[in-house]
DNA sequence: CTAGTGCACTGGTCGGACCAGTAGGCTACG
DNA sequence: CGTAGCCTACTGGTCCGACCAGTGCACTAG
């Protein structure tokens, strides 16, 4: 023992060092969204690599959701500003392989809901508010219109109060995860009875709540988001995985 | 008007289609984890594209963590089984290109592991309940130990709290967003005095959340985790942006 | 002054080539 | 007969050169 501590060697592609080096310069800063990259056979001088290996690289940014490129664009690949999209893209592809049901993920925007709620219902402004209340409405004017509208005016909602939640984190995976549940949930919609049934307690729901944040009291607020989003998906669950959603409820 | 209705044709790149075939494969079972796929050149004639091209596709995949190649292997790529991997780089880059805040880590923290807490104080077995026992005396064990053992015990807690809590989503988040906020949080690190109190202090509360478990009060222990984190890392975060931490406090 | 045409780029794809690894079969030696 | 060592047939990683189909811009012809 004793001696110098040799590392295993790790063996770093080239591709590996192009993408690493264009990554740090968008994450430092020094490209900011909007600029272009030099075109491909100029960054293949200036890393002194082939042409392959730069594209590789540039497939690699791409597929992380930091550039874009286009075919005939005489200036090079574009930086972007960040979307939740890869978020969005490796969360779906979790939710489907890993076997994440639909109760973990119902359970978990029970969770985030509420407390942006409970948020929200502290930090809103009341242009915020008013808002919330406009897309109640838009919910109650579309229960006659059709699903897509009502869905919709609920998305809005719920985006007004991730929005005044103040956090940006929970703002992006609310929408990651209400948009898979959405998806998953449309495979099987109930029949147009039920449904209006839903919507309309839905409503009512909503506007419980709303009248909580108005009131200013987060807490009611919240635990009545909990129990409208129960209400609203129990059906969808299958019955012994609701335990663990009913754990949530006061 | 009137007429067919003409999409904008969408040029879809080899590559991609490439890219959605394996994944295909990947997602729907036929090819499980520890499987290999073809290797390079079988599949640029399976696809019938040109090596570049199933590289580049390769690529993609792998930057989503579905596949690993090496060099010098007689099998072709490996088909992993699905890590948080890419999920923990998308939200490493969303919070540094899109500028999280510390607070707004914490607080997300804070939601997740209440929620957890919450959930594991109804779900949790004894044999759970014994483990978090036990890594709260390794905590406190490592007090003299070092600060390396200290952080370890205190992550094997929140571990099996996320286990109990019987939501993988919340697992892995939890999971993700802890280590981004230690990266942050271990490059300012408090001074030596500050550190020590700081550790009995989180033990103190490791212990009644602990105790509040123990008594089946969910709620109870919800609350005083939120007080635990907001305690522990109310002195990294600026004091401008301590009221949203506060927001979340009874 | 404008409409139209090229040209000089871009990225996308292809094919071939070489290298450095690895694994497993084969051989030659003990 | 058993084994240590070599050899070969693969693998992925990288490079090169070529061609195509787009795009934007300058230039030209009306």
């Amino acid at each position: 023992m004793g001696g110098p501590r040799f590392e295993p060697v790790r063996t770093v592609r080239a591709y590996e060092r192009v993408v690493e080096q264009v990554e740090e310069a968008i994450e430092s800063g020094a490209l900011s969204p909007g600029q272009r990259l030099p075109s491909e056979r100029e960054l293949m001088v200036q890393f002194s690599v082939s042409r392959s290996t730069v594209r590789e690289a540039l497939r690699v940014l791409q597929a992380r959701g930091l550039v874009r490129s286009r075919p005939g664009d005489p200036n090079g690949a574009e930086v972007l500003p960040f979307s939740p999209a890869t978020l969005h893209k490796s969360m779906s592809t979790l939710a489907r392989v890993s076997e994440l049901s639909l109760a973990e993920l119902v359970q978990f925007r029970m969770v985030l809901d509420s407390s942006a709620i409970l948020l929200a219902a502290r930090l809103r402004t009341d242009a915020q508010l008013a808002e919330m209340a406009s897309a109640v409405a838009a919910m109650r004017a579309a229960v006659e219109a059709g699903q897509d509208a009502f869905g919709e005016a609920d998305v809005a909602f719920h985006d007004v109060v991730a929005r005044a939640s103040g956090n940006k984190l929970i703002q992006i995976c609310m929408d990651v995860v209400r948009s898979i549940v959405l998806k998953l949930v449309s495979e099987k919609i109930a029949d147009a009875d039920d449904r209006e049934a839903l919507m309309r307690q839905s409503i009512r729901h909503h506007e419980e709540v709303l009248d909580a944040m108005r009131a200013g009291d987060g807490p009611l607020a919240a635990r009545l988001s909990r129990k409208a989003m129960y209400d609203y998906y129990a059906g969808y669950v299958p019955a012994g995985e609701r335990a663990a959603l009913l754990a949530l409820l006061d």
